[in-house]
RNA sequence: GCACCCGUAGCUCAAUUGGAUAGAGCGUCGGCCUCCGGAGCCGAAGGUUAUAGGUUCAAGUCCUAUCGGGUGUACCA
């Protein structure tokens, strides 16, 4: 049970006794929170003002009387009236070091499920298949994978599906690929890389550099026409299509890999392809969809189709689903796959891990979904905003073109080594002695550095802006970066190298926990606090509620470690409680950081 | 035109969803540390939260208007 939890079922009683309104006992627990400001306390019950008004009132006397009728406790120090009506609470250090102690008993570090259990589907990464994995799949992929890990640590039952772009223009660049340009004998030998070889050899023949929907010229044109070929069912292109989708899901595999990024499904636009007809033709039958402009469309949000143009200047627009030329689009894939993922999974919520811009999209497709009949399920635009370059452009390579994830992951991983090994020799240059690391753990240290930092980087803002991409900044020693956080960790085991404890023994028979000084109180505190910082990234769908935790876990951390001496501390028993809260923080900071996807390793 | 997002310290970002004196990092300035990993610690300067109103006991947060920036907007996804 998380701290707040404990206070809100302190003071239950307490207000619904006394509230006017009990409906509002929910509303009023809720405005128990940690402390502002450590001058106040640990926590803070800010419900007196509200409760004051609603009783006509002062809050300060509203405060004093509840404060009056808590009942005896072993655990509170301290519950005061302050300012307007703030009740400020102070936990015993006894009861503290007592709750920390058992969370560093408990392999969940003090959390527990969430209350209600619910069943996710996650919709996140959706790549096109037969391109190589760019920048632009980054934050879809890291995020969603995050928020994966998140929620099935909560208890959740969570799926991951990868909706794959796997039905669209490219692979009829790779037909006509196949068609005109292919070298057989490497095909046989290795398809994967003779379909990446077609791919951009196509590209380059019809000089496209960004969107291959339009122009390109003749050999486009053509490339078009194998993918109408395609969509229309034509038998040799289907069975091309069927020859190339192992070998380009196999494409994809390596980078996913890297990302340690595992997704449970991934059923793509193919997969939906079947369906689309009958999604039109129940949304027909059912009135939600109308023709319009020879296009069949399913309304707005509002439930308007603009009739004029009038209307179509200040109205949004509807969302096609079968268009002028009888194709179905994005809009009826997207609802067939609520469908299906209604039917085989029954979640309660749907979460969408889409780039911003797809914000309206997102808005008609749910509100057709629920008039649909899925007004049941919670359905969620995950939105980011887009990855920048310094000059706060879309970021792109030197030469404008597009950044591919492998040689981004390329470039992270060597500046991990690079800050390696210059820590090696600062070290060695101070006179510490430094163990001698083999290849293999070095590249794992440069791997887990690099790629940590570029996921951090991600998740560690508020998801809806834009970020800058600098491999600099998410590299930094100093500062909110995974980097430091790893350091953070490695410190920490490094103690219990230095100190040679038998950490199986060790954690066999805790030592109990004695708070001694401020800073180790602090550093409790933060410690029992995480169960709320998951929570709240969970309930949320932000995982920088959780970078955030970390950097003031991290401080804290620091603090202390800068005023308590561990091994060197004045009694054994001192020495075995600090050793307790370093192994505690070490393995926090694991499995926060887990949760976020990011390794940590026990030397860098 | 309409809709959505954003505007916080020189820069990059927070602010527990309406709570107390708006906080961090970088950068700048000053101090500490012969000590378990100096990738450290302490302190200072830096703000009319774009602007003007409004709601509230309480507003960076909610409402209205204005200015400035971004994005999207009927047959790509």
């Amino acid at each position: 049970m998380s701290l707040v939890s404990a206070f809100r079922e302190l003071f239950e009683p307490i207000l619904t006794e006394l509230a006017a309104d009990r409906a509002k006992v929910p509303d009023y627990l809720a405005m128990i929170k940690p402390a502002a400001n450590a001058d106040h306390g640990d926590y803070q019950a800010n419900f007196a003002m509200a409760l004051g008004k609603a009783l006509g009132q002062k809050p300060q006397d509203v405060a004093k009387a509840i404060i009056a009728k808590l009942p005896p406790n072993e655990w509170l120090e301290s519950a005061t009236v302050a300012g307007p009506g703030f009740i400020n609470l102070k936990l015993k250090s006894a009861y503290l070091a007592d709750r920390v102690r058992q969370i560093a008993q408990d392999t969940r570090l003090g959390v527990t499920p969430a209350a209600k259990l619910r069943t996710f589907v996650i919709d996140y990464s959706g790549p096109n298949v037969a391109k190589p994995l760019h920048v632009g799949h980054l934050r879809s992929t890291i995020i969603g994978d995050a928020l994966v890990r998140i929620l099935r640590f909560c208890g959740h039952t969570v799926i991951g599906d990868n909706h794959l772009g796997d039905w669209g223009t490219q692979f009829g660049i790779l037909i006509y690929g196949y068609k005109h340009h292919r070298d057989e004998a490497a095909f046989q030998v290795d398809p994967v890389k003779e379909l990446a070889r077609l791919y951009i050899h196509v590209r380059n023949l019809a000089k496209v550099t960004g969107e291959e929907d339009e122009g390109g010229g003749e050999v486009m044109e053509a490339c078009r026409a194998e993918t109408a070929k395609l969509h229309a069912g034509g038998e040799e292109n289907v069975g091309l299509w069927k020859k190339f989708m192992p070998a380009c899901l196999e494409m994809l595999r390596p980078i996913y890999d890297r990302l340690d990024v595992k997704i449970d499904h991934a059923l793509g636009e193919s997969f939906y392809n079947p369906m689309l007809a009958a999604v039109v033709d129940d949304l027909l039958a059912k009135g939600i969809a109308v023709e319009s402009k020879g296009a069949v469309v399913v309304p707005n949000a509002k439930g308007v189709v603009p009739q004029n143009d009038e209307q179509q200047a200040k109205e949004e627009p509807p969302a096609l689903i079968r268009k002028r030329d009888g194709a179905f689009t994005y809009t009826t894939t997207d609802l067939a796959t609520i469908k299906y993922r209604a039917d085989t999974w029954k979640p309660d919520a749907m979460l969408y891990v889409v780039d911003a811009r797809q914000a309206l999209h997102f808005k008609t497709l749910f509100a057709n979904a629920k008039r649909w009949g899925y007004d049941n399920t919670e359905f969620q635009h995950i939105a980011f905003g887009s990855i920048l370059g310094r000059d706060k452009k879309p970021y792109r390579t030197r030469d404008g073109g597009t950044v591919e994830l492998s040689a981004l992951l390329d470039e992270a991983a060597k500046l991990g080594l690079q800050g390696y090994e210059a820590s090696y020799a600062e070290r060695t240059t101070h006179g510490h002695e430094v163990a001698e690391l083999s290849p293999a753990v070095k590249r794992e240290i440069a791997e887990t550095v690099g790629y940590g930092a570029v996921k951090y980087a991600d998740l560690s803002g508020n998801r809806t802006s834009d970020y800058i991409f600098d491999y600099d900044k998410m590299l930094a020693l100093e500062g909110n970066t995974a980097t430091y956080m790893q350091y953070a960790y490695a410190r920490c085991r490094s103690i219990f190298r230095k100190g040679e404890i038998d950490e199986t023994a060790f954690h066999a028979k805790l030592p109990a926990v004695v708070i001694t000084t401020p800073q180790e109180r602090a550093l409790v505190v933060q410690l029992l606090k995480l169960p709320e910082a998951i929570e709240s990234a969970a309930t949320e769908y932000l995982p920088h509620h959780l970078t955030g935790y970390l950097w003031d876990l991290a401080k804290a951390y620091s603090v202390f470690f800068e005023a308590c001496q561990v091994l060197k501390a004045e009694t054994p028993e001192l020495r075995d409680s600090r050793l307790v809260l370093v192994d505690l923080v070490a393995r926090v900071i694991r499995q926060v950081l887990n949760l976020l996807g990011i390794r940590t390793v026990e030397r860098m």
